[in-house]
DNA sequence: TAACTGTACTATTACACATAGTGCAGTTGC
DNA sequence: GCAACTGCACTATGTGTAATAGTACAGTTA
């Protein structure tokens, strides 16, 4: 869990905040929790730890997590919310993939079959 | 038609190449047809020829250009189907982000509607 | 007090994008 | 043949961002 692909052209700072996001919201995390040290998270993915750092910044900044200084870092109370609001936004993303897809002609069945199926495979078991 | 946002993230010669290709996908630019010269295609576009060149060079390497030096620029035979088949790849992508709606806990149906909506507003009329 | 925590800096490296400019060879129309 | 176009290759430069490296400081805790 938590993989970095350090070859993606998505930033690696992005890819933690989305990788901890998963795990607040898959319930890996609890809300209240204590996140270890940024020291010890960048020894543990093999990144530096200003890295970190940055990740940690933009999660507070969202709200997803506060942190204490000379504490640590905690997911605050209502992250899931906040990561769930956040993400219903995304939808016009789906949106603006759905419109390419379409000019190309790829088959409108075929599109919805993709979305039903990946979504069930989520949240259906 | 070929708008280019300048403050995107994403690089302007890969918004030009998006941009030619659904001129392809949607008949504005005919298969055969002769494109703009790089120099021309600049000045229209306010841009760097070598930026220019850059996306003719991805298009071409990607089967729906093809160019002779000297004469010019031309909208390869099977472009549509090129573009089109490379496209459908991207249903992946359409996996993944559903993917991700799915596990922040957005409503099934929502996003069902949010893509037969995106795409009947691109092909239905 | 010692060992941890987050935070704030500066500096440096690396890379991709975009621009600027030059030159060259192939093609075309006069 | 010649002029004017074409694509193409090349070097150089500026810019922005990501990532790393290192140092320092103040708050917290055992």
């Amino acid at each position: 869990m938590l993989v970095i692909d350090k070859m993606s052209r998505k930033p690696i700072y992005e890819q933690l905040v989305e990788g901890i996001e998963r795990e607040i919201v898959t319930g890996l995390m609890k809300e209240g929790e204590q996140l270890p040290s940024i020291r010890e998270l960048s020894v543990t993915l093999g990144m530096n730890p200003n890295t970190v750092q940055k990740a940690i910044l933009e999660l507070d900044r969202l709200g997803v997590v506060f942190s204490s200084p000379g504490r640590g870092v905690f997911v605050a109370e209502n992250a899931v919310q906040m990561i769930r609001e956040r993400t219903s936004g995304r939808l016009t993303e789906m949106r603006e993939l759905t419109c390419e897809l379409a000019r190309a002609g790829v088959d409108r069945e075929a599109i919805l079959r993709a979305v039903a199926d990946a979504y069930d495979s989520v949240n259906s078991k």
